[in-house]
DNA sequence: TCTGGGGTCCTAGGACCC
DNA sequence: TCTGGGGTCCTAGGACCC
């Protein structure tokens, strides 16, 4: 017998995971997955996109991803709850501890995605499917789709069948029958681009690009187009891989609550977003060579800029240099609603090579920032602020206090202490 | 109606070196 | 004299995923 994969997938996970949470810890009687509902960033802060939805507001056709405001012209009676990205967390590693009692090989895809190897588990794997699925119903509340094949496209591919709450096969035998009469756009990988380049070809099913001649899919989607002909077919040898592979890069980014129209709030901005990244790199003992800008102004447009550093860095301070140098070349002076900055050229050796004209005495800003980071860990991220963040006045100080004191929101440190208990 | 934040991989042109 | 070819690095841009 050959491999055989499983691909778990929560249902509708921020959702169903803010719908459990209310019910068991809340002691609340309404289940969020049963009306129309969704998981919104706050639109205040112009972070109003839905970021999860129940089934019953799917039939209203909202999609994850539009704007709050979009799925409220749909649907007047959604129910909207903000994010909350500490619950998720645990309820992502309280799913982790079930599947771990099944197999040691499994790759976390995404917070609420894994792939198993169960070569060799069982001996009727649609069934034990069924048990682990029960099984995170019973202990934790949500329900999971279990795609269930000899690969993990294939298996991605079954966990994405008919939701909620079912297991799917999708053998190699069963690709033409289940798969291929989908639209070519529900293939992993294919996306909007894609999808728009293979309708030009007259291509609209995974089945078609299946039998679509390699020479025309490499003329108009080069090795991409191979690429997804290979999944089209249902191959795929990728391995499941239990260590998460190394960061290629680091970054952070925001959309800011106003309009950002003058430089000094912008670099402000981009010193906050240096400090959470550089912390980042200094915990997974990584520097990094290439420092990228990206600003979004209010006509939406984007624009992006980088730079090679001379010598390969995990300090806030050369990062944010760099970062400004970035944004002196690049902004015409359009007022900005999202910056970001972006790492890339990891490395993971901590021998600094000390250039000839090496700026900064290296050695005593990483021994700071490595103080702060030690003060942040022990009493929490607040415990030290930069001046400019405390002192900021007026419209800087609302600003700064977006910033969380240098540090962005989403990336504070979890608190695991409070598990999920059912 | 007004579009988040975190990533990965690929392509392509120009600079520069041998 | 006036020009090949391979390799690497840098920058920019595009596409895709959750």
């Amino acid at each position: 017998m050959g491999r055989v994969i499983f691909h778990v997938d929560v249902n509708s996970a921020f959702l169903s995971w803010e719908a459990v949470y209310r019910l068991h810890h809340l002691g609340g009687t309404l289940d969020l997955r049963t009306i129309p509902s969704a998981v919104g960033g706050d639109q205040e802060k112009r972070h109003g996109i839905i970021l999860a939805k129940s089934i019953p507001a799917k039939k209203y056709k909202i999609q994850t991803g539009e704007p709050v405001a979009n799925a409220k012209e749909k649907c007047p009676e959604l129910v909207l709850v903000p994010p909350n990205y500490e619950l998720y967390q645990r309820s992502s590693r309280a799913l982790l501890r079930i599947l771990a009692d099944y197999t040691d090989k499994i790759e976390q895809y995404s917070i609420d995605e894994a792939f198993m190897d169960m070569t060799g588990c069982s001996e009727q794997p649609e069934q034990t499917a069924g048990e682990l699925k029960e099984r995170v119903y019973r202990e934790l509340g949500f329900t999971v789709n279990v795609g269930v094949s000899s690969n993990k496209l294939l298996a991605k591919m079954a966990s994405d069948f008919q939701k909620p709450n079912l297991v799917h096969t999708l053998w190699p035998g069963e690709i033409q029958m289940k798969m291929w009469g989908l639209p070519v756009r529900e293939l992993f990988s294919v996306g909007h681009a894609s999808e728009k380049k293979l309708a030009a070809l007259g291509v609209h099913t995974i089945g078609q690009l299946a039998e679509t001649p390699d020479s025309v899919l490499y003329g108009c989607l080069k090795s991409h187009g191979l690429q997804i002909k290979r999944f089209a077919n249902g191959l795929d040898d990728s391995p499941v891989a239990p260590a998460p592979p190394p960061n290629k890069g680091y970054g952070n980014s925001l959309t800011t609550p106003r309009d950002v129209t003058d430089r000094e709030t912008a670099r402000l901005f981009l010193l906050s977003l240096a400090e959470t990244l550089s912390a980042r790199l200094r915990a997974d003992g990584a520097m990094i060579r290439t420092v990228e800008i990206s600003l979004r102004d209010c006509h939406l447009k984007f624009s992006h800029r980088q730079r090679a550093l001379e010598t390969p860095t995990d300090l806030t301070v050369e990062i944010h240099e760099a970062a400004c140098r970035c944004f002196e070349e690049l902004w015409d002076g359009t007022p900005l609603r999202h910056l970001g900055i972006h790492t890339s050229g990891v490395t993971r050796t901590m021998e600094r090579q000390l250039g000839l004209f090496d700026r900064l005495d290296y050695e005593k800003y990483r021994c700071a920032e490595a103080a702060v980071d030690r003060l942040r860990k022990r009493y929490g991220q607040d415990i030290i602020k930069r001046a400019v963040f405390v002192e900021a006045p007026g419209e800087k100080r609302v600003l700064a206090d977006h910033m969380g004191g240098g540090i962005s929101r989403e990336k504070r440190r979890v608190d695991y202490t409070k598990e999920i208990i059912l």
